[in-house]
This record gives C-alpha cells, sequence and structure tokens, in this order.
DNA sequence: AATTTCCTCAACCGCTCTAGG
DNA sequence: CCCTAGAGCGGTTGAGGAAAT
C-alpha cells in the first residue's frame, strides 16, 4: 500500500496554468494569503487543481520579485561554489540568491551551468535516452538507485572539485598534464594557496572557470566568502589526506555575512554534514559489488558514451576512482 | 519547405521531513 | 512514542519552440 494521495487525481486539472488561474490564485493569495493550507486553498477559490501545484505555480512564477533567466556571471560563481560545496541542495542555493527559485536555478545548471563546466556532453541518440529514462524509472520503481545513479552527482562534484583543487594538490597525477588544467576563479585562489606555493599559477593568468573576465575590483565580500570557504574545504582534504590519522574537523568556513537565515543555516550545517561524507558513504553503500572499479572498467572500454565528454575522461574517471577510495578511508578513519 | 533532432523549462511525482494530535 | 497530514524538496518528464539537416 502506497500513501494517500495528496488529492483526488481524477478530478484534478494538470499541465501549464492558464492566464485565468493565474489570475485567480494571485488575487487570492495577495488579499488573503495562503492561509497556512496549501492542500485546502485552491477548492477555497474554485481552483480544480492539486494544492501542491498552486503551491509550485505561486513560489516558481506567480510570487513577487520573481527572476527568470539570464544570470549573471556572480551568480554562476555562486552556484557553482555552492554546488561543489553542498551538492544539489537547490533551496539553499535559492536561498543565496534573491528573486531566484530552487526550480529555477536547478534547470539551469542542469541545461546550461554544467554543460559549460564540465564540457558538452556528447550528444545521446534518442534510442539512448529511452533507454536510460526506461532504466531510470525502473530504478525509481524499485525504490532502490543504482550504483551508478548514486555516483554520478558525487562524480560530477569530483570532477569540478578536481578542476579547483588541481591548482593546490601538487600530488594530483593530471597536475602535470596541461590539457587538464581548469581555469581558476581569482577568487579561488584564497590565503590557503599562493603562487609560491604553487609554481603553476605564477604562470597562470586569472581567470574566471566559466571562461569570462572577471573584474577583481567588483566581486564583493559575499562571493569572496563563499569561494573562501571551498577553498578552505579543498586545503582541508589535501591536509587529511596526507595525515589520515586526523581527527577529521573539516572547516567549510562559511561567513556569517552570507545572508542565511536560522532555518537555512540548520539545513546548510546538516546538509553539510551529511554531504561531507556522501563521497564516503557511496563507496560504502556499494562497495560489496565493486561497482567502481566496474565503472571505471565500463569507461575504458566505452569512452564515446562517457558523460564526461572530453577527451580525459578515462584519466578524470580513473582519478575520481581513487579519490573516492581516499574519502572512503578518511571517512572510515574519522567516524 | 518539410522533417528531424535538440534544448529549455514549467510542471509533475514521489519521497522525506516536520508539526501537531 | 506513534500516527497522520501537510509542507518542502530534488529528480524527472514532456510539450513546445529552436536549430539543424
Amino acid at each position: 500500500m502506497g500513501r494517500a494521495p495528496c488529492c483526488d487525481k481524477a478530478n484534478v486539472k494538470k499541465g501549464p496554468w492558464s492566464p485565468e488561474e493565474d489570475v485567480k490564485l494571485k488575487d487570492y493569495i495577495d488579499k488573503y494569503g495562503t492561509g497556512g493550507n496549501w492542500i485546502a486553498l485552491p477548492q477555497k477559490i474554485g481552483l480544480k487543481r492539486c494544492g501542491k501545484s498552486c503551491r509550485l505555480r505561486w513560489l516558481n512564477y506567480l510570487r513577487p520579485n520573481i527572476k527568470h533567466g539570464g544570470f549573471s556571471e556572480e551568480e554562476d560563481s555562486i552556484i557553482l561554489s555552492l554546488y561543489i560545496s553542498i551538492g544539489s541542495r537547490w533551496s539553499i542555493i535559492a536561498a543565496q540568491l534573491p528573486g531566484r527559485t530552487d526550480n529555477d536555478i536547478k534547470n539551469y545548471w542542469n541545461t546550461k551551468l554544467k554543460k559549460k563546466l564540465l564540457g558538452r556532453q556528447k550528444q545521446m541518440n534518442r534510442q539512448d535516452s529511452i533507454t536510460d529514462s526506461t532504466e531510470n524509472n525502473l530504478n525509481n520503481n524499485n525504490h532502490n538507485k543504482s550504483p551508478q545513479n548514486l555516483s554520478n552527482s558525487a562524480l560530477e562534484r569530483l570532477q569540478l572539485h578536481m578542476q579547483l583543487q588541481n591548482l593546490q594538490s601538487p600530488f594530483s597525477s593530471f597536475y602535470n598534464n596541461p590539457i587538464l588544467w581548469p581555469k581558476l576563479h581569482p577568487l579561488l585562489q584564497s590565503t590557503t594557496t599562493t603562487p609560491n606555493q604553487n609554481p603553476k599559477l605564477a604562470s597562470q593568468e586569472s581567470f574566471h572557470p566559466l571562461g569570462v573576465n572577471v573584474d577583481h575590483q567588483h566581486n564583493n565580500m559575499k562571493l569572496a566568502e563563499i569561494n573562501n570557504g571551498v577553498s578552505s574545504l579543498y586545503s582541508e582534504n589535501v591536509e587529511q589526506s596526507q595525515n589520515p590519522a586526523h581527527e577529521f574537523q573539516p572547516n567549510f568556513g562559511f561567513s556569517q555575512d552570507l545572508r542565511i537565515d536560522n532555518h537555512n543555516m540548520d539545513l546548510m550545517n546538516r546538509g553539510v554534514s551529511k554531504e561531507l561524507f556522501q563521497v564516503g558513504n557511496e563507496f560504502e553503500l556499494t562497495n560489496s559489488s565493486s561497482w567502481w572499479s566496474e565503472e571505471v572498467e565500463v569507461e575504458r572500454k566505452t569512452t564515446s558514451s562517457s558523460s564526461w565528454g572530453s577527451a580525459s575522461v578515462l584519466d578524470q574517471t580513473t582519478e575520481g576512482m581513487v579519490m573516492l577510495q581516499d574519502y572512503a578511508q578518511m571517512s572510515y578513519h574519522s567516524v
């Protein structure tokens, strides 16, 4: 037995909202508010919509001061920094971008920003898409995420992480491969790393990870603080990997300047602490089936279907697997 | 000009979390 | 505590428009 549906599906309208529906909903909420009960709201105003649908429509579209499209470079950087730090906690990320909704940011990340950063994914043919989608549905129906699904987000973040960490990890294997050298946001060159510590910095220009020019003078403190937090994480991890016996006390370094209210800070803290060991946990969850070694093997055989979409697929994926092991060991030692 | 393929994003689904009884 | 309803969240879908062939 599944849980009871939130509304009578048979008598509820689905699909795009009409202007008339929008007006009804907006007028009512403008006058009376939501009344703290979205489920009851559509009946009150004579809308044949599910309460959840009303809530979503209000939050993502009708609410005042909503911005759509046209993400700025600063917003891109904030999204990137937070994604690497806390993963796909879109509501938390949205809380840092006034006027943006979690849905908007999620769509923007999945359709544009991710491709911009990770390189354009090789276009998959329709059959592949259908197959993937069918597999996903099967996995969802089984309420059991496949190991690969579990690992994708972590691997994606690892790749972003590695691109940024590159400048702080002289032991990285692709450190010596200029083709793989990422472009690093100048603000990510935090006080934890200087050109002296990493000679390559001295020969690299300051650049934006998205390949756009950034005016150092006009980046605000909030962005600097966020990026500094990310950099702190990197330096902590590098240090930790060299000293595994050290008690793992990560410092994400989020500044109090960030406009995070208590609720979101609590969510953030929980999210971060959970996220902290996500990579290790994923390894732990799936280690018994040795999925990761199989995945490396698959990657070696089928570069054309790789989601990394670059010539450095093998190196980066393998590098990611090594990092997974490191993370897993760290979490084992520290828990 | 017609058809196919790709891309975007609004909306839905189903799960977890939380507050209240 | 346990149960339930509602809120909130993240992943996914699919319609429609744009771009490519």
